[in-house]
DNA sequence: ACCTGAACACCGTTCAAGT
DNA sequence: ACCTGAACACCGTTCAAGT
């Protein structure tokens, strides 16, 4: 069966899977309900990802590319303005999709994960901490490179935590907001 | 095949069941599995808890119901020894297994869950935050009730958030203590 | 009351077979 | 190069059958 030229079975694959696995997680993905969703057989998607730890891989891979070419331009802005972009990403996975954070669903899940899905685990982590150490060293002058780190990784765990948290009690955008208002107001986001 | 008079499967199940999800989370979880670690076969199991929804309900009820008879006592104790034992109750479960806390892995897993246990996830949180309201009380004397509340959420997520991720990236006991030292730094945890 | 074997429709994975 | 049908051992679930 032909598909039409322009309609690639690999990128619609990782699309949908993304949202299937901030929605419900990497377990809970099912090569088959993928295929029917695309169009294809479960084995065409074998065919482009011989095993779901190749999938898990290539997600979350992209997921930390997507944020570079996302959050970089970012670097060149005010604290203020990059903070809220950046507050902003975590808040628009409650829209209609209640999505978690995929770096966040599958740091659960991580003991389902074979090596190279793990490092990309620690990439993404990675990544959001040095985009955040940057923001953080236009207010903050005066800390050093140790404390820079140790808070922006504080601020993506805290994040992370109330993203898990919210969505787990049922909570929507705004319970999000009102946590993250918490964090500022006691200091931890500032 | 006669047991020994103490052994109980329906204890024997939530016990061996609660470490595995918080290992491998519930999706991860599986009847066979748990019925060949305790010795019975995966239809005894489903005697007991006739679908995994009712064992999901069960673990978390249960689960709440150990924080408050484990925690209740350290209201009467001073503000830093009753935050003390809360932190060690996150950081024990590092030890050896490097288990998530259940009801923050829960959390990820919500879209796989039903009512019952849903709410048994919005009654772990809210037990934790009615706990965390009265210690936070004991040294922040002037703040209302609403304060309180909303501070104690924020030390709940925060923590879950740490958990999660420090697990996620590999980390040990001494990561999280390295991520709490940052929150009390800024001031989120005091 | 408690336990089990066997069946059902699911799952990821493999592979020979198609185009 | 890309897709698929069919098979395999898994999964949760059901239920008649045992004690």
């Amino acid at each position: 069966m032909a598909k039409a030229a322009d309609f690639d079975v690999r990128e619609a694959t990782m699309d949908v899977a993304r949202v299937a696995v901030q929605k419900g997680g990497y377990n809970a993905l099912s090569y088959r309900d993928l295929a029917a969703e695309i169009g294809v057989k479960s084995a065409t998607i074998h065919y482009h990802f011989p095993t779901k730890a190749d999938l898990a891989e290539a997600l979350v891979a992209r997921y930390v590319e997507d944020f570079q070419k996302h959050m970089e331009p970012y670097l060149e802005k005010s604290f203020d303005e990059a903070i809220e972009a950046y507050l902003k990403l975590f808040k628009v996975a409650f829209d209609g999709t209640n999505r978690m954070c995929l770096g966040g669903m599958m740091s659960a899940e991580v003991s389902a994960l074979l090596p190279p899905a793990r490092e990309q685990i620690v990439r993404f982590a990675a990544g959001h901490i040095e985009w955040l150490k940057t923001v953080l060293a236009k207010k903050h002058r005066r800390l050093s490179a140790e404390a820079l780190e140790d808070r922006a990784r504080a601020i993506l765990y805290a994040l992370e935590g109330a993203m898990l948290m919210v969505r787990g009690q049922g909570g929507d955008d705004a319970a999000f907001d009102s946590v993250v208002g918490t964090y500022r107001a006691t200091g931890l986001l500032a």
